[in-house]
RNA sequence: GGGGAGAUACCCAAGUGGCCAAAGGGGGCAGACUGUAAAUCUGCUGGCGUUUGCCUUCGGAGGUUCGAAUCCUCCUCUCCCCA
């Protein structure tokens, strides 16, 4: 039995490890002696947004807790709201999100299969929907769940409050999806539900929904939020400020690169998981100045990259990287644009072939962005947006600091 | 149901008949300096295959006017106060 209390508490060690906040320890530690005496995994639960299938460091802070359980033996209940997706969520500015159809939902879902299984164990892992049981609810049910909540509870959560407070609209609608998010952690019997800081209010909604139905309170195990490349927001995929597991070994590497020092620390633990005595290792050399900045960035880069690319890309990414921003040379592999629909006269427009080529995202854009010196060809920067491109032989295209492209014609 | 305020570009926000593709700030992008860091400085920040030109944009639809982001009508949406 003193085991056993030695073992549940040993769990609980790692799993508190970089968390930002766990309602409760205590509950926490009960729920894992149990499991550990009866056998019986704890049902972890975390709800991912149908429509953005694009894992980026952000989710991988909460997916390596995840992962953390399931190597303790848990089982993760990976929930994915597609009914709130076929439904739309208009929240905030954003406009009307469309409904997603049933095939996109599942186009999805089959997208996060194969990005989260890079992270964790299918073998413990269940992907539920939760249109499988809010498809079925009469508009009673619905009623008789809001009946569970008082609007002074709901007003409690900031996002509300401030927005309230500001004259900002909130929709009716609004309220009912922490309910809903509770309300799943009733259906799956959730123990623990995995969330980011942001998503708190909604973790604890679940805990009294669950206590309402008789049934024992899940733990709210709420982790940081990564700031994205930019080092004050939040990594999202709307902002652009993120790292998808699923780029490039390349683009990984750069964009770590480009994160603001006050970052460093953060990444190395959060997104690369260091173990605390590398990461304390980089804290205490960024501090005493024993570790130049650059160079503990580099090593999380490669860290990052290692884990989604393997440790031979991770050293390639490094070297190339050097060779391109260092020592100014170029890229070994640049992909290829082919040029078609060249006139007679065998020329092209370079604010054309910068905006074909995808280097600018308008003519507009392009000529502006040679103006401003950004753009060079064979390593001479254009001067003039109206230069005539002879097409003759290949060339070699830069714009900005990381667009790279070898023309050619067709 | 009654009364009031408001909707401007990615965001905030100025503009209340022509000088408005629309001030200012933020953000973003490019350049300089660097370590693709921060800070700082400079420039740009609707589109158009050749740009002292054309087209689209100030919630939506009409109208007045030589001319509308600005005036009028209707509509949609938001916020506040009262009930």
């Amino acid at each position: 039995m003193i085991d056993l209390k030695a073992r549940a508490l040993s769990q609980l060690r790692v799993l508190e490890r970089g968390v930002a906040e766990i309602v409760s320890r205590d509950e926490l530690l009960g729920k894992l002696e149990r499991s550990l005496q009866t056998g019986v995994p704890l049902r972890v639960k975390l709800g991912a947004d149908p429509s953005a299938p694009d894992l980026h460091l952000g989710h991988v802070v909460v997916l390596r807790k995840l992962r953390q359980f399931q190597d303790l033996g848990h089982q993760v209940i990976f929930l994915i709201g597609d009914f709130t997706g076929m439904i739309g969520d208009p929240t905030g500015k954003s406009e009307t999100r469309k409904p997603l159809a049933v095939e996109e939902v599942q186009a999805n879902a089959e997208s996060y299969r194969k990005q989260i299984f890079k992270l964790l164990d299918p073998q413990r892992t269940e992907i539920r929907f939760n249109s499988e049981w809010l498809d079925g609810m009469s508009f009673a049910d619905v009623i008789r769940l809001t009946a569970e909540y008082t609007v002074a509870r709901i007003l409690e959560r900031d996002d509300f409050q401030k927005r309230y407070k500001e004259g900002r609209p909130i929709g009716i609608h609004e309220f009912l999806y922490p309910l809903v998010q509770g309300y799943d952690s009733v259906v799956l019997k959730a123990d623990v539900e995995l969330g980011g800081t942001d998503q708190k209010f909604n973790l604890l909604v679940g805990r009294d929904l669950q206590r309402a139905r008789g049934q024992e309170p899940q733990v709210a195990l709420i982790t940081p939020l990564l700031e994205g490349t930019d080092g004050v927001q939040k990594m999202s995929k709307s902002l652009g400020n993120y790292i998808g597991i699923d780029e490039s070994a390349r683009e990984i590497y750069g964009k770590t690169m480009s994160i603001p020092d006050s970052l460093i620390v953060r990444y190395a633990d959060l997104a690369a998981g260091m173990p605390p005595e590398a990461v304390e290792a980089i804290e205490r050399g960024l501090r005493d100045g024993g570790l130049h900045p650059r160079e503990a960035k580099a090593d999380v880069a490669k860290r990052l990259v290692g884990l989604y690319h393997g440790e031979q890309a991770a050293e390639e990414a490094a070297l190339e990287f050097d060779r391109i921003f260092r020592d100014k040379g170029r890229p070994d592999d640049i992909e290829m644009f082919v040029v078609s629909d060249i006139p007679v006269t065998g020329t092209v427009d370079v604010a054309i072939l910068v905006k074909n080529s995808g280097g600018a995202k308008s003519l507009s854009d392009a000529r502006r962005l040679i103006r401003q010196g950004g753009v060079s060809l064979d390593g001479q920067v254009v001067r003039d947006e109206h230069m005539i491109v002879r097409m003759d032989q290949e060339h070699l295209l830069r714009v900005g600091k990381r667009f790279f492209r070898r023309i050619t014609r067709g």
